[in-house]
DNA sequence: GAGTTTGAAACT
DNA sequence: CAGTTTCAAACTC
């Protein structure tokens, strides 16, 4: 909560509200249209949004950045809609806000009604810089929001050069959902009006669209997250994707089983994208739904269908906290489902917590009581994960290591064992033999090793003992160590006994860039594990890297898929070249980069190359 | 859906 | 560091 509040203050300096409030053009267009109001506030207010997406906000916390955005967002979102609204009729005012709610408002506390009441309460068009300032105080007070809006906005102006118009403009998105109308949109005058308009029509439509990309994106109430669907939507329905914040995906990613680390190295990445990059998206998209693309027939809508969705969401849908966990059993086997935990004791403060220990918000699907893992008290769920990280450094780092080893092994070696992936503090198994989920071992995916204290191991990805796969251990005469470990069926692998079903051929693959993962496909959870970066580069906050951690802490995540979309797509981790088998065994390159390198994001011939951000940028080592 | 089992996390 | 308790997910019925 603190580090957004410095995005305010420079936000709401007074230079700006003078300016603003100053501008005589400004007062006459508030009051007459929207569109000349745009033009009239230039440059104050522009550099103000670009402070609310500044890099080092985001290095600083990437938490705070984009609590930043998110807020400054449904501020704007609030003014936006409420200067529609005043300017049409004062009817649709209250049907503007209304509709707005829904989009921000979740189950859960999370956000919503604040943000409603926000919007009610800011005068829109007044006073631009008073309203500003008033956003700004808002935002203070507001839990967080996503916002993608807040890119959006923040580009927009770059792009337009005046607050006003970005916002309009944002406002036209979201409207309309239609992403080409920024395009159009130099010439803000339409904007307006066309948010009128659909305000007495189309509505429930762009409201539901937005609404969407709201979930999706507070989903998790990760921040970082935001950003990236933000970007999303503004650049969007041309081919050049919004740089998407990672983090959506990563809550997608990591829902699925237990990974947190996905998610933070999202999260992650997506810090370093706030500065709006273009996009990935399409990655996202096509890594987790490219299902849910064809449901969308527009592509501005379905840009922002997708979005939501990819993001993580799965989750648009509220569910019941049953059938969350039900939908959590099959999706999350499936990689697409998101965390959602039913603390009832714990706050979601503590590691029991799957969200907290994860690095990401509770959500809406949530069942938890007495949540503090959310946006609002972010402070408490940092002073938290302090406590515990001075308790346990590695307390948020990936549960699942790779060797460093692996990556050679990688390269050169698909034989070697399977497991060079381990958990990190090994299991204890003593009744489940490490062959169900209580088994955290076997819940990764990856094989129990010495670090181990199981009794009767028999986990299908490798026992304690070496052995490989539950397979030899039926036939356990053979099956004993190191032989098995050769074969290459380990790399297609998948343990008969594994629970999960198989991946799907085109689910992507997050993966520790070190690790020989790449050649396994684990059960689901597997590649969350992989994917995974510590919490520590989590979504919280970014910090240090564990050094011995860091390897992981990057993302790889490949998809080939058969959906061409999939297919198409890359996230790869800038350390090493590595190769990477996909489920199939097919060999997915991934070129390699610097992690010097500035974009994350690449395209290659019309292919999208995503590639996560370190999960410490500048530190890591790997080897 | 309720209750049980399990093992990690937290506590002492 | 070891033992115990607490907790929530995983699992069973």
């Amino acid at each position: 909560m603190d580090t957004p509040q410095k995005s305010v203050t420079q936000i709401g300096t007074p230079v700006s509200k003078l300016k603003v409030e100053d501008s005589p053009v400004f007062n006459y267009i508030c009051s007459l249209s929207p569109i000349k109001t745009l033009k009239s506030i230039p440059i104050t207010q522009t550099l103000s949004s670009l402070n609310f997406t500044s890099p080092p906000s985001v290095f600083t916390s990437p938490h705070a950045v984009s609590h930043k955005e998110s807020r400054f967002r449904s501020q704007k979102d609030g003014s936006a809609s409420k200067e529609v609204a005043s300017i049409g009729e004062e009817g649709n005012e209250e049907a503007l806000v209304e509709n707005s709610e829904p989009a921000q408002s979740h189950k859960n506390d999370c956000n919503t009604p604040r943000v409603s009441n926000d919007v009610r309460g800011n005068g829109c068009c007044e006073d631009s810089g008073k309203d500003l300032q008033k956003m700004m105080d808002n935002v203070k007070k507001k839990s967080d929001t996503p916002d993608w809006e807040t890119l959006i906005s923040a580009t927009t102006e770059l792009i337009y050069g005046s607050p006003r118009e970005s916002e309009a403009f944002s406002c036209l998105l979201k409207k309309t959902s239609n992403s080409e109308a920024r395009l159009r949109g130099g010439t803000m005058p339409t904007s307006k009006p066309v948010s009128n308009t659909n305000v007495g029509n189309n509505e429930s439509e762009s409201v539901d669209a937005l609404s969407i990309l709201h979930r999706g994106v507070r989903r998790r109430c990760l921040d970082f997250e935001i950003p990236g669907n933000n970007q999303q939507t503004v650049g969007e329905s041309s081919s050049s994707c919004v740089v998407p914040s990672i983090g959506l995906h990563l809550n997608a990613v990591a829902m699925p089983s237990k990974d947190n680390n996905v998610a933070n190295e999202y999260s992650f990445s997506v810090n370093m994208k706030v500065g709006l990059q273009s996009s990935t998206t399409p990655l996202l998209q096509s890594q987790h739904d490219s299902v849910r693309e064809n449901e969308t027939g527009k592509d501005a809508s379905k840009v922002i269908e997708v979005v939501p969705k990819s993001s993580g969401l799965v989750e648009l849908t509220p569910i019941s906290p049953k059938k969350k966990r039900r939908k959590s059993e099959q999706s999350g086997e499936g990689g697409s489902s998101c965390k959602r935990c039913n603390c009832k004791k714990s706050k979601c403060l503590k590691l029991y917590c799957e969200c907290f220990a994860a690095g990401v918000y509770c959500i809406e699907p949530c069942s938890c009581i007495d949540c503090f893992n959310k946006p609002i008290h972010e402070d408490v769920v940092l002073a938290t994960r302090k406590q515990i990280e001075s308790r346990n450094p590695l307390a948020f780092a990936p549960k699942v290591i790779r060797n460093s080893d692996s990556i050679i092994e990688v390269g050169e070696d698909a034989s070697k064992t399977p497991a060079s992936a381990r958990h990190k503090r090994g299991c204890n198994c003593k009744k489940s033999n490490c062959l169900k989920k209580y088994c955290e071992c076997y819940q990764g995916g990856v094989g129990c090793s010495i670090n181990c204290r199981c009794e009767g191991c028999k986990n299908a990805f490798g026992r304690k003992d070496g052995s490989l796969f539950e397979q030899d251990e039926e036939n356990e005469t053979s099956g004993k160590s190191g032989t098995m470990k050769k074969q290459q069926n380990v790399e297609l692998f998948i343990p008969a006994a594994q629970p999960s079903t198989p991946m799907p051929i085109r689910q992507p693959l997050a993966q520790l860039p070190l690790s020989s993962n790449n050649r396994l496909l684990p059960p689901q959870s597997h590649f969350h594990h992989g994917a995974i970066g510590s919490s520590s580069s989590g979504i919280y906050n970014i910090r240090k890297p564990d050094m011995s951690l860091l390897s992981h802490s990057r993302i790889e995540t490949i998809t080939e898929d058969i959906d061409d979309d999939m297919s198409e797509n890359l996230i790869h981790s800038p350390i090493a070249n590595i190769n990477s088998l996909s489920p199939n065994s097919k060999r997915v390159s991934l070129a390699h980069l610097d992690s010097s390198e500035s974009s994350p994001w690449r395209r290659t011939g019309g292919r999208n190359l995503i590639r996560s951000f370190p999960t410490f940028p500048s530190l890591t080592p790997h080897h």
